[in-house]
DNA sequence: AGCACGCCGACT
DNA sequence: GTCGGCGTGCTC
């Protein structure tokens, strides 16, 4: 009769409603052996939304040290929680409420550091999220359903700790650049945030190891955080700290690992066994006492912001945890991103200048000039050019020499929509504002928001028509149209042009992208077509031409960051040609950048043809200043869903009413509810609400004081038909 | 978020 | 007659 209980080590709790039978039940908790004496507070995974404290108060036996993991009940289920103040003692005072009794102690860890749960505290606060839900995120998901005795058993295998080893290739580093032993310098004369400007090719990695073997050589219980943004590139990064401090000082922490993996990197990291911590922007939150240095690498990539759940910076928050425990902070950019270039700027007349210290490292090393820039005017080609003549016959030439070729685009599948000529019907969602995107390769619409997916249809579902046809172009359509272009060429050796596309959808399977670089990297490739994807990171030696095919987009877009964006992004696509001075020389060959654009006159591409992120940034800085936009001020988004468009704006414009009155309301511009350039997905309608101030505090404060009441309004009437609603500081895209 | 309870349709 | 749909409500 009783329902299967899970093995716990927790007495249940007394069912006052069902009719108890005498009998050897459990003893009621008035006759436990040990009488509770102390009140914990515990961080458990309370999910935002829920109007719960942040932390739940328990009945201990011990005053368990802050940082202890334990299990406890929760509702019927058993769940993990972490002490998180000092214990209060219960003698005396009667409880207000009934404290249900902890659970076992995971104790044969050592508790959470002081630091680590002021990092969890500050996030949870200045993100707007409960302790417990950031705490709980933060640990390996396999703590939570390991038992006492199996956690004993992973943690005897531990590594020991020990000085690292010598690797062959530190013994023979070669030497650096002027000024790469220049920053490194800086880095070491002084403390604080450092934000390290090199184009690609500059060596910041090398800077990056240097200090990290100084840091490791000088103190023995010093520990390294690197992170990087996509985990596509740990792999390469993490060979390379392995080839240079040895495969037991690194380990890596990413989603795309297994639990176990996870648990056995965590442990490494939390015990001190890890002396280098590589991963991507849940790293930050790992537990590393012996932290003294962190390195985040592209530091302006977007990745860095989660975008679901507690929506943190992983750079800023490594910045703040940089600066609370004393540990140097490195963020490493081509194109920084203009809040750190702004935090960076040297002292000027009456102002003071920023709180990092910029480093800068123009020149590339080993790898030949920066690709001169080539911009297309697409105004002059004939109308509906895909690739202009001028840009097929530069890919032609690097075919004809064995070059490789890297054309850009960043938009998947064959085309963005599938239109009837006769009717106008357009393959639209049925549950999203947005096209599905028609796959050629398996004749499907696809929608890429919501996933909803469907067969092609051999007519037109709304007239008949059976002529409908592909608008637009994505990079299946690119390789398809290369394909035909350069059928009749043949390569040096007489064999056919080979063309190869990366992007999301080729690299579904485990492993599909490391082969598939693999296959770039080994020159079975002419002409490679891929997303942004390809834009990042890999180092690629061969690729003499990289052409940008359609990024006007971006140039005119509504959201104030895009033009950011797309420049990192150009510049990050430029890098990936000539890497390699001596292929380069070896060929006689110079690297080139194809941009097409109807746009050529842009500033944007002005400064990119100079590569001048200089002068970019300041004309991007004067723009964002005269508009008062961030860095100069400090934004939040407020978002609501429900079924209705209008219930969702109702419930933001009147939880900008009820702010009226709140501390702060007075310096903190409230923008009226619109819907997301999105509107729809899911069936689900989505609108949003800026918040802006010139003062973080401010804003902070009246987010603060806000969260009560936006629970409150849920609960209204007119709250009723929300379905979630969440707030986003410091947001990425609006 | 889980995980209950609670009240209305198609099956052994 | 039950299994099961997801609507509402609670978790120290």
């Amino acid at each position: 009769m009783p329902r299967r209980t899970p093995i716990s080590t927790i007495a249940p709790a007394p069912d006052a409603g069902a009719p108890t039978t005498a009998g050897p039940a459990a003893p009621p908790p008035e006759s436990a052996p040990a009488q509770p004496a102390w009140r914990l507070d515990i961080a458990v995974q309370t999910p935002a939304h829920a109007a719960l404290g942040d932390l739940l108060s328990y009945a201990g036996a011990v005053p368990l040290v802050p940082g202890t993991l334990v299990r406890v009940p929760l509702g019927r289920r058993e769940v993990l929680g972490v002490v998180w103040n000092t214990p209060t003692s219960l003698d005396g005072a009667e409880p207000d409420m009934a404290l249900k009794p902890v659970g076992a102690a995971l104790d044969a860890l050592t508790p959470l550091g002081e630091a680590w749960r002021d990092l969890v505290a500050f996030a949870a606060r200045y993100y707007q999220r409960s302790i417990g839900e950031i705490a709980l995120a933060a640990l390996p998901p396999q703590l939570r359903d390991l038992t006492t005795t199996q956690l004993a058993r992973r943690l005897k295998r531990k590594t020991t700790t020990g000085p690292v080893a010598q690797t062959a290739e530190a013994a023979n580093l070669i030497a650096l650049s002027p000024e790469q032993t220049a920053a490194l310098a800086h880095i070491e004369a002084e403390s604080g945030t450092f934000l390290l400007v090199g184009s690609t090719g500059s060596g910041k990695t090398e800077v990056y190891l240097r200090c990290v073997a100084d840091l490791l050589a000088r103190d023995p219980e010093a520990q390294a955080l690197v992170m990087v943004p996509e985990i596509n590139l740990t792999p390469q990064l993490e060979a390379r700290f392995k080839a240079r401090f040895g495969d037991e000082a690194v380990v890596s922490l990413h989603s795309g690992m297994t639990n176990p993996q996870r648990l056995a990197s965590w442990l490494a990291a939390h015990s001190g066994a890890a002396r280098i911590v590589l991963g991507t922007r849940m790293a930050v939150f790992a537990s590393i006492p012996g932290l003294k240095l962190i390195v985040v690498d592209e530091e302006h990539d977007p990745s860095y912001k989660q975008q679901e759940g507690a929506r943190y910076s992983a750079r800023d928050l490594a910045v703040w945890r940089g600066q609370r425990e004393g540990a140097k902070v490195i963020l490493g950019s081509a194109t920084p991103s203009l809040e750190s270039w702004h935090q960076s700027r040297p002292a000027e007349g009456d102002d003071p200048g920023g709180r990092y210290v910029r480093l800068e490292m123009p020149s590339r090393i080993g790898a030949g000039e920066l690709p001169a820039v080539r911009l297309v005017d697409m105004n002059l080609q004939p109308p509906k050019t895909v690739l202009s003549g001028a840009l097929l016959d530069a890919i032609g030439q690097r075919i004809a020499r064995g070059e490789q070729s890297m054309i850009f685009l960043n938009r998947r599948g064959y085309a963005p929509v599938l239109a009837c000529g006769d009717c106008g019907w357009k393959s639209e969602c049925p549950h999203c504002s947005a096209y599905r995107v028609f796959h050629k390769i398996d004749r499907t619409l696809r929608c890429h928001h919501c996933g909803f997916t469907e067969r092609v249809p051999r007519a037109c579902p709304a007239c008949g028509n059976p002529d409908i046809a592909p608008v637009g172009r994505g990079t299946e359509r690119l390789e398809e149209h290369l394909a035909e272009l350069f059928a009749a060429v043949k390569r040096p050796d007489g064999s056919a042009v080979r063309i190869a596309r990366i992007d999301a959808d080729s690299t579904k399977k485990q492993g599909a992208l490391e082969s598939q670089l693999a296959a770039v990297h080994a020159g079975e490739v002419d002409v490679l077509v891929g997303t942004q994807m390809i834009a990042k990171g890999h180092d690629f030696r061969r690729i003499t031409l990289v052409a940008a095919v359609n990024p006007d987009g971006a140039l005119f877009s509504s959201d104030f960051r895009a033009p950011e964006r797309l420049f990192s992004l150009l510049m990050q696509s430029a890098g990936r040609a000539g890497r390699d001075a001596t292929y380069l020389a070896a060929q006689g060959a110079t690297a080139e950048m194809w941009i097409q654009t109807f746009h050529s006159q842009h500033p944007l591409f002005m400064a990119l043809r100079k590569h001048d992120y200089a002068t970019f940034a300041k004309q991007q800085l004067d723009e964002r200043q005269a508009a008062a936009m961030p860095p100069f001020a400090f934004q939040a988004l407020l978002r609501a869903d429900a079924r209705e468009q209008s219930v969702a704006q109702a419930f933001l414009n009147m939880a900008a009413d009820a702010a009226e009155a709140l501390p702060g309301a007075d310096i903190v511009t409230r923008y009226p509810a619109v819907p997301l350039s999105i509107q729809r997905v899911a069936n689900v309608e989505r609108a949003q609400m800026l918040i802006e101030s010139p003062s973080r505090a401010a804003l902070q404060r009246l987010l603060a004081s806000w969260q009560p009441l936006l629970h409150e309004l849920r609960r209204t009437p007119e709250g009723k038909g929300v379905i979630r609603w969440l707030v986003d500081v410091d947001p990425h895209s609006i």
